[in-house]
DNA sequence: ACCTGAACACCGTTCAAGT
DNA sequence: ACCTGAACACCGTTCAAGT
């Protein structure tokens, strides 16, 4: 913490993963408004300019943001059930979304083609692959899971306010108030599915989603793979 | 056109549609960042915080641009298969969301709990019940639909560059290019199914994705359909 | 190459004032 | 109540200059 003020001129005491550091660590605490540029900048006490040494433009902060989440997630070890590793990856890749809620909202604001973000989708694909299915049908299936975790991510960290990292007990708390709200004479059933789902938000109801999911591939796998051998035939 | 130079006064020749609708159309043409309220004050030929009188702040006027476009989406009329209704209601919001890509983040960033979002949540909720599924269970599943549509959405939009609205063809062209810049040696299989996903992806792409999520719900509901009947005996 | 201070063209929002 | 001009505290980004 040595209060080190510092005339122009070669340093590098920086690093790009020190600035993406503390840009998540804003982002995290503050929310995407005070992960601006001058504030990252302030947080590795620099001028705010400084920072386009290492990176040419905020886009490509917010890039390597990304990539600095996803590279946390791990995989799935081969073997055993596809559709079991399949939920492994899934669950382990939303638990590192939601722990970085502001991240989501970077994820869908640009194309998924960083390096770990194709590590992950080759992962997947291979992963399908392992379990038998052809590759058109794992291009597809992929495409899908990729579609349900984001979806289901965005949507649970929606409701979020900026800055608050609040428990899996506090969001379901929450979206129950929230729900409490909406008009039982206007709108009757969704009143009525109020209780219910905010019980199920969260780890468990993405589990569940996920499973759904599954099972729609399943059939479509069973019929692909009745197709290949008709043609083995 | 009548290029009326005003003092200050009262007129309200302004309506909030007035607003919503130079944000939308601003918005769509231009991305978000033209959708700033200084421009919308402009294109209503307004100073920028005459529009403070007609919303509280910005986040005011986008929720009222995310109504704006959910209220332009009808659903389906009843009777029938309900799959056959969800896909009607699902392939409708997908397109006027297309429509308007802007509005997916928009969508994304706070709850979805305005009345036209109530109403297309109170609408499915009614077509799941129509079809026969259980209050819990249509909860859940309206929940996992609500995901795959938003998910889908906010992955075709990503790659859209602010402020284009290309063809769906021109859409699955530049992602084909993308996808075919993927490093073939050290991701065999995403560089493999490039070429297939590339076809695949829009309305094609989601209406398979959605049979297939409909495909695992089927299942679920036959479940309870035989859980209702054992408690009925 | 790496960093600074200063400036530019923007933001959202507030305030006092005019009708 | 509705609108204006002016101002405030911010942005991202660029530029010329220093080491």
């Amino acid at each position: 913490m040595a209060e080190t003020r510092h005339k122009p001129g070669p340093r590098r005491t920086l690093t790009e993963a020190e600035i993406v550091d503390a840009a998540l660590a804003l982002l995290d605490t503050g929310g995407p408004q005070a992960a601006s540029i001058r504030r990252i900048a302030a947080a590795v006490t620099v001028a705010p300019n400084a920072v386009y040494t290492y990176f040419p433009d905020k886009a490509a902060v917010e890039r390597a943001l990304v990539e600095r989440v996803l590279a946390e997630v791990t995989g799935s070890e081969p073997g055993g059930d596809w559709r079991e590793r399949a939920v492994t990856l899934a669950v382990d890749l939303r638990r590192q979304l939601i722990a970085h809620p502001g991240v989501v909202a970077l994820m869908l604001s640009g194309p998924l083609d960083g390096p770990h973000a194709l590590r992950l989708g080759e992962h997947l694909l291979e992963l399908l692959a392992a379990g038998g299915l052809d590759p058109a049908s794992a291009a597809r299936a992929a495409y899908l899971l990729k579609v349900y975790v984001l979806g289901a991510v965005a949507l649970e960290v929606a409701d979020v306010p900026p800055g608050m990292l609040p428990s899996e007990a506090e969001r379901i708390a929450a979206r129950r108030v929230a729900l409490s709200e909406v008009p039982a004479q206007t709108f009757p059933r969704t009143a009525a599915a109020s209780g219910m789902m905010a019980a199920s938000v969260g780890a468990e109801q993405f589990r569940w989603g996920l499973r759904r999911v599954l099972d729609g591939l399943r059939a479509e796998a069973k019929l692909d793979g009745l197709q290949a051998e008709a043609k083995l035939d």
